[in-house]
Formats: structure tokens, sequence, C-alpha cells
DNA sequence: CCGTATTTGTCCGTATGTATG
DNA sequence: ACATACATACGGACAAATACG
């Protein structure tokens, strides 16, 4: 894990040293290399990108406004841990958005970018076919990101990467993107053919109905998980 | 502007310094204080507040997460200023995360908190009435806080606020608030009756509304003043 | 186009508070 | 309960980049 802002560091780094900082604990986050919970300790993560404390802290700050980490004064800084409340939360607020989106895709979008979100369609149902995960995965994520870029609200696009962000830090990290690839297709066909249809209201539903059915999804299976362990 | 913070140096200070920085700065901005696209000095601020640039930076960065502040390398951090496109995507989400508020204020609210919402309406009412827009402002804006407060979803809570400061980076400040007083009360006597009626897609729908009627309002206020100021 | 003044970026040292034996 | 070790909070200094005359 030392190398990596080293790349930041060459020659043409545009942004600031916090700025790389930031980026770069957040990676650890979402890779898993920092743990909900888990406290970091300045002077060790310091030596370990080869700065100083500075632009550390100032990362920790601007990762706090995010809602990665969380600081308790004289005490330090820990990677934020979602209740199974605040994972309900975030979908919550992920649905409203992603319904935005949704709902203004289907005014304004183009031709040329609805083939391309039929292909992203396609591209899935095929490597569902296939029973391949790992081609599903990323296109299942291309699909989302150019339904939100697409939208034209910068700070809608923004905002929704930064909930998804916050799915990572629940404990069951794992479950978040798994599960229910044949109910997803028909989800994304329904929300296809509102989009293709311009209707915003009905693009609205569909877009809204696929984020609450993956966090039902999620909080049955967490739900179980929980009775289980409650018995042994 | 130089004592705000000495009460908060105060000898019961529960959070950090750059966090009571965060906050002053924040206020200075929506005072108006601090001017959209004003560069933020750090040693002049430093001195105002008595404090090192440690703690401001960080504020600046914390803030910068917020998206009241821009920050350009080698260059310094400015009060980010809002253009019109950027107001419309800001109103849209806000929209969203209201719309949101409604449904799931409309799900769950207790018959206190009915009564209280009620108390609010029939109060802005009487304000409106007298034509006291002293009183009126404050009442509204404690009418949405506690829309979004009781809803029962602290993230949502959180950004909905956080959008609604982005609304005063806008160079028309002053006309976020204001206008359509009469509307207003028409538009929150629905969002009433819908919470009332605990009808989630109503309530949805009302609070989606009033938000989008308020964007509509300002926007052709400016869109005329713009016109007016092209024909000079 | 160049030199100076100002400002930002980064680093280090000290004090204070917290955890642990 | 106390002392020690450690981490954080803050202040200050130096170097680099930018703005301005």
């Amino acid at each position: 894990m030392t190398t990596s802002i080293s790349e930041e560091l060459g020659i043409l780094r545009t942004s600031s040293l916090a700025a790389a900082v930031e980026r770069e604990v957040e990676r650890l986050i979402l890779n898993g290399s920092f743990a909900p919970g888990e406290r970091i300790n300045e002077n060790k993560l310091a030596s370990e990108l080869g700065t100083s404390r500075g632009p550390i802290r100032e990362a920790i700050r601007a990762l706090e406004g995010t809602g990665l980490v969380v600081s308790i004064r004289n005490r330090g800084s820990f990677i934020r841990r979602l209740s199974v409340q605040e994972v309900r939360e975030v979908y919550e607020v992920r649905s409203a958005l992603f319904g935005l989106a949704g709902k203004l895709l289907a005014e304004r979008i183009t031709e040329d970018q609805l083939q391309r979100l039929t292909r992203f369609v396609v591209e899935m149902e095929e490597a569902s076919k296939r029973r391949d995960f790992e081609a599903y995965y990323p296109l299942n994520l291309a699909f989302h990101e150019f339904i939100v870029d697409s939208a034209g609200n910068t700070m809608l696009a923004q905002q929704y990467r930064t909930f998804v962000k916050k799915l990572h830090l629940f404990r069951a990290r794992s479950l978040v993107q798994g599960g229910g690839l044949t109910v997803s297709n028909t989800e994304h066909r329904e929300m296809l053919s509102a989009v293709a249809a311009r209707d915003p209201v009905w693009s609205h539903e569909a877009h809204c109905r696929h984020v609450t059915s993956a966090r039902d999804r999620l909080l049955s299976v967490v739900k179980a998980e929980d009775a289980l362990s409650n018995t042994n």
C-alpha cells in the first residue's frame, strides 16, 4: 500500500497533496484495506504515504464531510460504520436520487444515448445467461453510472456517487453488490422501456423501484443472517 | 466579525477548532460577509479568528466537501459561485429530497407532530394576512426544517440542509427566500392535507411541487432581470 | 519580460489530552 | 488510583508557486 501515492506525486500532479491523500484513503476504504470502525493513525498513515500530518488531517476533514469518516476530538478519526437503520436511510436517499436521474434522463435522452443504454442492458442479459458474474458486475456499475451521468445534473451525479460509496461502510459489504440478477434484468428492461418511451413519471417510478428492490433484497438477507446468528 | 469564535473557544468547547472555524466561515458565507467568488485569505482569516492556519485549512477542506468552497492548487480557495444552470440543478435535487421527506413523513407522522405541523401552517397564514414578513420567514424556515427532521432519515435531513445552503451561493441570494407567499400558503395546505391523510404518494407529489414551484418563481424573476439588463 | 511581495503548500515541534499497564 | 506511553491539536517556520508592478 506504500507506492500508490507516489504515482500521483509524479511531476504532473495537478491537485493538492491533501486531495491526493483523500482519494487514496477513500480507495483504501472502498478496498476494504480500512475496515469500518477502524481508527486512522495519522502518524502511521503519514509515514506510509510519505507525507507529513498536515495533508493527512486535511484529507480526513474532507472525508468527514462526505460521511466516510467520523472524528472525535482528542480521540481520533475512525472509518464510519453503518448500522442497518443507516443503510436503510442511505438506500432511501439513493432511491430518490436515482429516481430523479431516471426522470431527467427520460426527458432529455438522445437517440445515441438510448442505443448505448440498450447495449448495456443487452450485454448484462447475455452475461447473466452465461452466468458470467465477473463480466456482469462492471457492466452493472457502468450502466448505473451512465444513467446518472447522462441525466444532465452534475450535483445529482456527485451526490449519488457519494451515497453509493457509503454502502461500503456496512459490515455486509459483499452483499451490497450481489443478488437478484434475473430480477435486476427485468427491472433494467422496464427502466429502459420507460426511458425509451420518454415517460418521466414511469421512468422515475422504475428507477426508484430498482433501488428499493435492491435494498429489500439486501435487508432480507441481513435479517436472515441476524436471525441465524441469534440462534447460535 | 472578530469575536464570534471566542465564544466557542470557551472552556467547554467540545468540537475541534477546525470544526468551529468551519461553522464560523459557513456563517459568514450565509451571512453575505463572504461573497460568492471571493477568495479566502488564510493568513487574514487566521489572524481574525485568532488561530493558526492549520485549523483554517482543515475547515476549508471540509467546506470544499460540502460544495460551498472551491480550491485551486497554488491559487487559493474561493467562495463558490453558482450559475443559473447550477441553481436549477440544486433545486432539482432539493425537490427530490424534499419529496422523499414528504413521503416518509406521511408514512410515520404522529398525532402530536401533525398538530405542530398544522400550527406552523396556521401561523404562516396569519403572518401572511398581517403582511408580517419578518415573522413569516423564520416560520417558513422552521416549517421546512420540521418536515425534514421528522421524516426519520438523518442522512436525508443532512443532505437537504446542505443543498439549501448552496442556494445562498447564487448571486440573487435575496430572491431565494422571497416571493409567492399566497401561493406558498396554498401549497403548504396541500402538503398538510396529504400528510394528514397519510398518503405517501400524494405527499411526495405535493412536497416535490412545492420546491419546483419555488424554483420556477425564482428563475422567472432571474430571467426577467437578465432580459432587462441586456437591453440596457 | 523580470524581480519583488504575497500567498499557498508542506513539514516539524510542543503542549495537551487519552488510553493502558 | 497513578504514572507512563502515545496520539492528537495546534502553532510556527521554511520552501515553492503565483500575482503584480
